[in-house]
DNA sequence: CTATGTAAACAAC
DNA sequence: GTTGTTTACATAG
């Protein structure tokens, strides 16, 4: 129920991208039914989609120059023996070349040069918005082809969502997901976000306040499916880019639950967690907040709100001291796929962000950590799998393509049943001790080895 | 409880 | 004013 997407193309080692991959992007069938093959075991998945196709890995964040080479990164069957059943293709508009070319294709190129971002080299039919030179795709353009209301996307799902065509019902984190996926590059600024709401959703139409924004924001923040990426442009001071993360690629969007606080009372523990200035920013929200806030004003600490001494985000409730979790340090990392660990090897670099703690990595994705045995391995493969089913899996829980597991997180769960769903709540990465260095920069701002930085993590 | 939506405080632009 | 982060509260299931 958690999860809305699935998986479907496993994210290839880019090895193999690189060396084989060129399948011709016709290998697609432009009829979109294939697009969208009902799990066949769709119980459990009735949720998942399946996504079309895979992208490379981004690096580098200026979606706008779309200049090179065609490319197409599209992977896609390379490697992968099948689909996994379990779910539903998204596939992208079959009908409208000009959508095609620059989803699929752009979404290729743009990876490699993107230097100049200056130089749209944007198909025409790309609308040019006013964003600064930043020219999005999405505006008119998209709605113009509007591939999910073609109703003979609709199959039968009952509406929830699942054909491929986006539906309105969804909520705000299937819908950026799926505003995402449709990106270039699977990266879109926070604005044309928003016009894709207004263009496909009625989110927006329905409501006078905007509340809605607030809700992608915090979607987009809360989200590990989504991440920030550096703007490597000048001209846009309008914010970070938001693309999808690897995992969300493979996996789907999971729910943004995990900043509710679990612990309904617990004040105290995590306002002594240092935190990025920026990041404790947001601290306080909410009415009961508000009247908190007066209360502290008028003689409470402020200070105490978080130092900055730390470098990374706070601790996480399962490395907070105070956390009582579950003693097996093997169990020690919170389940919640949005727990990232990467997130603060790279907190020094300017720009980027990781700092959500993405979990990506952690519950699924990092190979380093799906194979390994070592006592840092903080998320030994499941004993078993949702998606059993899956043909992936191999129906034993084996590793994807050696780069993920695709976990439920539902067994992952049941390793943290004791503590209180630790993670989802805490938003906040680990800080190791002594863990990870920040290092600075890392180097690559845009180009994050989320693995790498695992990695490092792990020792 | 969980998943979502929504409001809101707040910092940094 | 916008963007982003985070907390709180509400509510449906």
């Amino acid at each position: 129920m958690m999860e809305w997407a699935a998986p479907t193309n496993f994210l290839l080692n880019p090895m193999d991208q690189n060396g084989t991959a060129y399948h011709n992007p016709n290998s697609f069938p432009p009829s979109s039914g294939d697009f969208y093959h009902y799990a066949q075991n769709g119980l459990s998945y009735n949720d998942n989609y399946n996504l079309p196709y895979s992208t490379q890995y981004p690096s580098s964040s200026c979606p706008r120059s779309y200049n090179g080479p065609d490319l197409t990164g599209m992977p896609i069957m390379g490697m992968t023996e099948s689909y996994p059943p379990t779910a539903y293709h998204i596939e992208p508009p079959k009908h409208h070349d000009a959508m095609d070319l620059s989803d699929h294709e752009i979404n290729g190129q743009l990876m490699q040069l993107s230097n100049d971002c200056e130089h749209n080299q944007y198909g025409s039919h790309i609308k040019t918005e006013d964003h600064s030179g930043y020219q999005s795709p999405y505006s008119d353009l998209t709605r113009a082809s509007t591939p999910h209301d073609d109703p003979s996307r609709h199959p039968h799902d009952s509406g929830s969502g699942e054909g491929g065509a986006i539906d309105k019902e969804q909520p705000y984190a299937q819908l950026i997901y799926q505003a995402l996926l449709h990106a270039p590059n699977k990266t879109m600024i926070l604005r044309d976000i928003y016009d894709w709401f207004k263009n496909h959703t009625d989110k927006a139409s329905a409501s006078e306040t905007k509340g809605w924004q607030n809700s992608i924001r915090h979607n987009l923040s809360m989200n590990g499916a989504f991440e920030k990426v550096d703007q490597p442009c000048e001209e846009s001071r309008k914010g970070f880019m938001w693309r999808l993360t690897e995992e969300a690629i493979r996996e789907g969007v999971k729910s943004t639950t995990r900043y509710r606080s679990k612990q309904p009372n617990k004040r105290g523990h995590r306002t002594q967690q240092p935190q990025p200035q920026r990041q404790a920013s947001g601290a306080k929200g909410g009415q009961a907040a508000r009247r908190s806030a007066r209360m502290k004003r008028s003689g409470r600490i402020h200070g105490a709100y978080r130092n900055d001494a730390y470098i990374s985000r706070s601790v996480p409730a399962a490395f907070d001291p105070s956390y009582h979790g579950p003693p097996d340090s093997s169990l020690r990392y919170p389940p919640s796929p949005y727990y990232g660990s990467e997130v603060d090897f790279h907190y020094s670099s300017p720009s980027s962000n990781h700092n959500k703690h993405r979990n990506s990595d952690n519950d699924f994705g990092s190979p380093s950590l799906a194979n390994s045995n070592s006592p840092l391995d903080l998320f030994p493969p499941p004993p078993r799998s949702a998606y059993t089913h899956s043909p992936m899996m191999g129906g034993a829980g084996l590793p994807i393509t050696g780069n993920a597991y695709v976990l439920d997180h539902s067994p992952t769960e049941s390793l943290f049943t004791n503590s209180p769903s630790p993670s989802a709540d805490e938003p906040r990465t680990p800080a190791s001790q002594g863990g990870w260095l920040d290092e600075g920069g890392v180097g690559a701002t845009c180009v994050f080895d989320e693995q790498l930085a695992y990695r490092e993590y792990a020792g």
